[in-house]
DNA sequence: GTCGTGACAGTAG
DNA sequence: ACTACTGCCACGA
């Protein structure tokens, strides 16, 4: 028997826990991790379980980091040493998913 | 059981 | 490159 709609939240968890440093995790891959296509329930559960994983590692399928926190991650990504591609101006950033892309 | 919302994805213009 | 629309899934009231 299916586990309730609550292991959800938990799976999500265990697999962003599961990011190692300097990797990073699309929220569809997650999803998809977890048997699932709810990309945007995974960010649901970031938003409330977010202060107990590293969020910062679980960026959008185009690259860039969460929406609400895009700034934070920054910090996040220079500091575990992520793959990050810069523009010329270095205004804007992304996540070198061809690098830094991890699929458990 | 239905409606609305959301830290998304993918395609089209 | 950007914006806009749609589609999918999970949760709360």
């Amino acid at each position: 028997m299916a586990q309730p709609a609550d292991d959800f939240v938990s799976r999500v968890l265990d697999v962003v826990a599961a990011i190692p440093p300097g990797r990073v995790m699309a929220y569809g891959d997650v999803a998809a991790a977890i048997g699932s296509r709810a990309a945007r329930g995974v960010g649901q559960v970031m938003a409330y379980y977010g202060d107990q994983v590293p969020w910062w590692r679980v960026v959008r399928a185009s690259g860039h980091p969460a929406v609400c926190h895009e700034q934070r991650a920054i910090e996040h990504f220079r500091a575990e040493g992520t793959p990050l591609l810069w523009s010329r101006d270095g205004t804007v950033f992304r996540v070198d998913l061809d690098a830094a892309r991890w699929i458990p």
